[in-house]
Formats: structure tokens, C-alpha cells, sequence
DNA sequence: TTAGCATTAATTGCATGCAGAGCACGAAAA
DNA sequence: TTTTCGTGCTCTGCATGCAATTAATGCTAA
């Protein structure tokens, strides 16, 4: 049934990451759980990876107790997939599933782009147009990198700017997975354009204090990278120039 | 600091709850998760609790190590509260989190609204008009207790209509907390009236396709809800319209 | 009597051990 | 050659054991 079947477990990376000094107040599991989520939406742990445990808590440095509660929040997140006396495996993303999870995120940034609205100080918007600034920079420049962590860092502000713990927690989860997805189908150049022009677009609204614009504007922006990116995702043919 | 505070351990609660014999084929720790829940939202492990493992594993014929997982899976949900070295503590919802609450799930009960619009067939539409013929006649009939059980499905239906996995989960996630908070504040009789006929409305959106009109009912239905829990919970002085 | 300190009991965090389940491989029969 | 059953190994799921950390308690001294 699967193409990609591996033997039985055994997928053999040599991962070995441990020793965090910086953040080493944390529990174990908890550590782990970054750790496993940046390999995940990283790449190292392509889409379909067994997970066995033994390896897993060799390659990190731990015992297999820790591991498991970290493997368990993961699969709540969705980024990996438990089956009952089976190795846990890395959630391989549909189509489908990209764009549910788009529409998923759209909603919750609309909601909290019209909370942040009425609740951002100055101060937020300042460092939001900041980030534009420096954002429509790096655009001009062609420099494509530092595109996507400015595009991160300002949805992330948007979304705190709503003070909504809950729905703040909500996009964090979906946004890994979003992630994930993004960076099968980068490098589309005329979405980039439209993608800073509606960022702009979105700040002025919140400048403005317009709720309703802000929302509408940030959920279709949202709705358009989910849509380019299914488009340079699932039918990666008519492309077929090689 | 805190007035409720238990010596150190103890709450020596005999819940002692186990043998499901329905659903056995899951692992414990999901069982577990399941039953814990169950027991925060319906009040029997009250806000505030110490879980200290030893008793809990013991209460529900379990060992600490399935528990630990599902302590790591409700603590996820918000449901309890993990503190280095300490015993977990059952969340205490304090009115600031119970108003985000309720505007995370308006933010996502309107996606989700506006997606069903579209996407809940005759049979889906037919099942809701159902339901809420039988809560007219409940209110009609002035039971109360049948009106949170179909309130809970209406809501679960609409949310399910939108066929959007990630709102669905974020919804359930954000749900159990919004259960907690509604056993506090119940027996609001005029709050009861315009509840059902807000759903009246809804579902008339729906049936007519209408995404946006049954995104902001439903969004402003769920507010209004909020509001009213905050009032009964808050300040429970200060009720000018009585 | 009160403040400070050492002691002690209890609890979490993590590691390890063991039994059961599932898959792969191989042998035997059609 | 193909199919089916048996065998063995690996991995998960759960339980238990041990050390570190913490908070309560009793003792000593001012």
C-alpha cells in the first residue's frame, strides 16, 4: 500500500541532539518536544519517518519515559500520528489537509486581527511597521530568506496583539504544521509580491483600527498563501519543464 | 498567597474509577485522559486540586507512568496546571480567562458557521432543525437540564458541518474549559430565552446559505453567551436589568 | 515568643525491566 | 512458482525503582 515502507523500524538517523544550555530549566519531555517539532517542520524527520523510541531517546540523550509524554503532545498537535503497538509516524500532510488547515488559520488570525485592532498600543504598531519596513527592504533587495522570518515574526505579533491566550495557543499549534507545508512549495516569487503588498495592506487597517477590514484583509492573505501554496504543492505538474 | 491552599498533598479524593468496559480498546493513558477530563468539567475534582500522581494512579488502577502521559495531554488542554516538582493543580478559571475563552470560540464558531454555510448537506441541515424543534420544546416546557445536552450538540453540529478538522479540534480543545465555566453560572432564565431564539436565527442563516449572516449570529450568539456567564460569575451584585 | 535553621517525610522526574503485540522472514505444502 | 503457516525478533505499553527537589516540621538561639 505505501511506497514508502521502511523494513520495520530502524530509519537510522543519527540525530544526536541534546545539551541545551540556554533553556535547560525545562523538563526533559519538554525539551524534547521543541527539539522533535524543529527536526519535524525542519525537514531531518521527512513526512512518513518511523519514530521508533529506542533510537529516538538514543539519538536525543533520554530514557524512553520522557520521550513518550513529548511523542504524545506532538500527536496532539498534529505533527505526528500514534497507532496502537506501532511506531508513531511523522503526519504526512495531504492536500486535503493543507487546505483545512489554512482555512483553520485564517479564521483564527481574522479573529485576532480584529481584537488586535482595538487592543494593540502604539507601541505594537510601531514595531509592526518596523517589521514592514524592513520586511518590503529585504523584498526589494530579492533577498527571499529573510522573507519568511519577518513574515513569521509579524503574524506572531498580530496574533499577540489580540491578548487572547486561547486563540494565540490555537494558531501556535496549527501554525507548525503550517510550517511544515510551507516549505514544500517556496521560492514563488509573484506571491511574494502580492503576499507584502497585503501585509500593508493589513497594517494600515490595523493603524486605522478598522476590525473588520483587518480580519477580512489578514484572512484572505491568509486564504491566498494557502491557496498558492496547495497550487505549487498538489498539482506540481504543468511545471514539468525539466 | 493562595486561600485554598491544601497542606502539601492528600486531597484524598477516593475517586477510584476505572474498567471501561465500552471503550477498551484504547491505550490508559487515553482512558485516563478521558476520565480525568470528565471529572474536572464535571466538577468532581474541583478547581484548584492538588493531583499528586501516587493517589491518582492509585484512584484509577493505573500506573504513574500512563497518568504522567495524560497529565502532559491535560495540561495541554489548559485543563490543569504543571509546576516544576509540584503536584499539578486543577486550573482555577479566573474571569479575564473565561472572556478570552469565550471570544477564541466566537472567532472559531464563525469559521466555522461560514464554512458550513456552505458545506452542510439537506441531511445535516434536516438533523439541526430537528434539534432545535426539540429544544424549542424543552424551553416551551421549562426543562432546563435537556437544553445544555442540545445547546452541546447544535453547537458540536455546526462546528462539524464546516468538515474542517483543525477547527474542530481547536473548538473541542477550547470546549471542555467553556463546560467548566458554565456549570458555575447556570439558571439564567432570560439568557435562556434569547439563546434559543439566537439559534432560531442561526440556523435560518444556515438554511439559507447565508455564511456571513451565520458567522456573525453565531460569533455574537457565543459572545452573548460569554457575557452572561461572566455576569453570573463576576460581579454577581450589580445586575441593573433585574 | 519569635526568627532562623537543620531535619525529615513526601512527591516529582527519570531510568529501567518485563510482558504482550505485531511484522518479517523462512519453511512447507499446493 | 505461489500460498500459507510457523518461528523469531523487535518494538510498544505499562509497571516499578531510584535519586533529586521541595515543603513541612521540630529544634535552637536570640
Amino acid at each position: 500500500m505505501e511506497e514508502v515502507r521502511r523494513p520495520r523500524g530502524r530509519p537510522r538517523k543519527p540525530v544526536l541532539l541534546q545539551a541545551e544550555p540556554g533553556l535547560a530549566r525545562l523538563g526533559l519531555h519538554e525539551r524534547a518536544v521543541q527539539r522533535l517539532r524543529g527536526l519535524i517542520v525542519g525537514g531531518e524527520l521527512p513526512a512518513g519517518a518511523d519514530l521508533v523510541e529506542t533510537d529516538l531517546s538514543a539519538a536525543l540523550g533520554i530514557s524512553r519515559t520522557p520521550l513518550r509524554e513529548a511523542l504524545k503532545l506532538l500527536a496532539a498537535e498534529g505533527l505526528i500520528e500514534l497507532r496502537p503497538n506501532r511506531s508513531p509516524r511523522v503526519t504526512e500532510l495531504r492536500p486535503g489537509d493543507v487546505a483545512a488547515l489554512f482555512e483553520a488559520i485564517a479564521g483564527i488570525e481574522r479573529a485576532t486581527a480584529e481584537l488586535a485592532a482595538h487592543r494593540m498600543g502604539e507601541a505594537d504598531l510601531a514595531g509592526l511597521r518596523a517589521l514592514q519596513t524592513e520586511m518590503e527592504a529585504h523584498h526589494r533587495a530579492g533577498a527571499l530568506a529573510p522573507y519568511f522570518a519577518l513574515n513569521h515574526r509579524i503574524h506572531g505579533l498580530i496574533v499577540a496583539g489580540a491578548r487572547n491566550a486561547p486563540l494565540r495557543d490555537a494558531h501556535d499549534a496549527l501554525h507548525a504544521r503550517a510550517e511544515l507545508a510551507r516549505r514544500r512549495a517556496l521560492g514563488r516569487r509573484a506571491r511574494w509580491d502580492e503576499s507584502v503588498a497585503e501585509h500593508r495592506a493589513i497594517l494600515e487597517a490595523l493603524e486605522a483600527r478598522n476590525a473588520d477590514a483587518a480580519g477580512r484583509l489578514l484572512s484572505e492573505h491568509v486564504t491566498h498563501t494557502g491557496a498558492a501554496l496547495l497550487a505549487g504543492l498538489c498539482p506540481p505538474a504543468a511545471t514539468d519543464a525539466a
